[in-house]
DNA sequence: TGTCGATTTCTTGTCGACAAATAAAATACA
DNA sequence: TGTATTTTATTTGTCGACAAGAAATCGACA
């Protein structure tokens, strides 16, 4: 009952910061579904949570609004982005296509220090991989291609494939209980594999591998999905 | 000296449509460079010229700021994004690509009214070339590829495409005065062609097609910006 | 009891004012 | 005359308050 839900005391608060630092904190909330598909967003209620006057909240809800994470009624209410089940072939095909992109520009442009960092990301879904924790391996995950589209150097692409990262992240949440037993060392494999291709400066390569790895995680995806659907058949 | 630049006389205004009309036309004026690259953009005078307080406009602002067309330095000012030339390439590569997978989407998902809105677009930039009017070609080109991604149907390609289409108005702007003499009846050929093959359903001609028109594209403006720097290195 | 209309409530959209941050201008000093 | 420092000016970031719009509630009437 006292400060149950208070992201508590940081009253030390930079001029600039507010909209930022709401914006980053919401954007965590959303894609980790902390805050559920449909959930209502409220200005005050946030206001008075981050003890600071509407404006900046509206700043961040406007930027959030703009990646389509979340949906504002015009006078009325504004709530988290539902995820688009129906259309989730529109998803597959935009996630298939950029990783492919991203991984060819990243053999083609790539500089040394992008594969420390990549690496790094590597080694870090492969701990998530050993320790069994699936929400780390999807963070993970999510960072290491977007490590490889960073080293693409092509910023309409690394922005589109962030938003789709950010998504894919969303779904996989959906499911992250049951996908312990399927998402194997396999995968980490296939990291390895992106990251030599990568290193070899083999554009091909890249492009074969990457769109195989990708068709594997629709694949994936799409058999969570359709195990769910039939769950829900059996109600 | 009385009245100058007033877009004037709308009075009346409902009530959440402030943002929305300020972020229209302030959209228009950067990419039709009434608003050059690098000019500086001033809240209070944007209030004053729509007779809104600063509240709306700043919302335009954070939106247009979020699709990259103006830039925001903290604390400081805010101006309209330069255009940068220094990586050109990065805009082809993102263009040659929208331009394959929209028509090749389109070609596979299109509806019968969609080739409606199509060819009406397909018109109006046939009508620009035949009245040697460059400023609605460029305008009407971008709606008609844009319409084609539209009955493509994938909402994370439309919205990257249609902020590369954006940039590249304001690339061609730029040099609008020299083609009149390049851009030729030719491309309104080959936007025919397109329609053709989307109409088909012939998923790798539109591949095929949408490359070489998007390529020929490329090269016109590479031309123009060779040209462009020839001269800058004569004075 | 059910339906239609008025009223209340709740949330957003807009406003004007003030404070902080930075650049530009003015001043002091060598 | 040139440089460092203070002062002013300008622009943004934040705030609290108020009004409009839409849903929910309430009440009248059949």
């Amino acid at each position: 009952m006292t400060d149950l839900d208070s992201d508590s005391d940081l009253p030390e608060r930079k001029r600039g910061s507010g909209a930022r630092m709401v914006y980053d904190l919401l954007r965590d909330e959303i894609i980790d579904l902390k805050l559920a598909p449909g959930s209502p967003i409220d200005e005050v209620q946030l206001a008075e949570r981050f003890k600071m006057s509407r404006t900046p909240i509206r700043e961040a809800l406007v930027r959030l609004a703009g990646e389509g994470l979340i949906e504002t009624l015009p006078n009325r209410s504004t709530m988290v982005s539902n995820i688009d089940f129906l259309n989730l072939h529109t998803f597959f095909d935009a996630l298939v296509l950029m990783y492919r992109v991203t991984t060819r520009l990243a053999a083609q442009y790539h500089r040394p220090e992008d594969l420390v960092v990549i690496r790094r990301f590597h080694e870090d879904y492969a701990a998530a991989v050993k320790a069994h924790d699936a929400l780390a391996m999807i963070a993970t995950n999510a960072a290491f291609h977007s490590a490889i589209a960073e080293a693409g150097r092509n910023p309409y692409f690394t922005s589109l494939f962030r938003r789709i990262l950010d998504e894919g992240r969303r779904i996989l949440r959906l499911y992250y209980r049951s996908y312990e037993e399927q998402f194997p060392q396999r995968f980490v494999e296939e990291h390895a594999e992106l990251i030599a291709v990568i290193a070899a400066r083999d554009v091909e390569g890249a492009d074969r591998l990457a769109r195989a790895h990708a068709e594997q995680i629709v694949r994936q995806i799409q058999t969570l999905f359709s195990r769910q659907e039939r769950l829900d058949m059996a109600l």
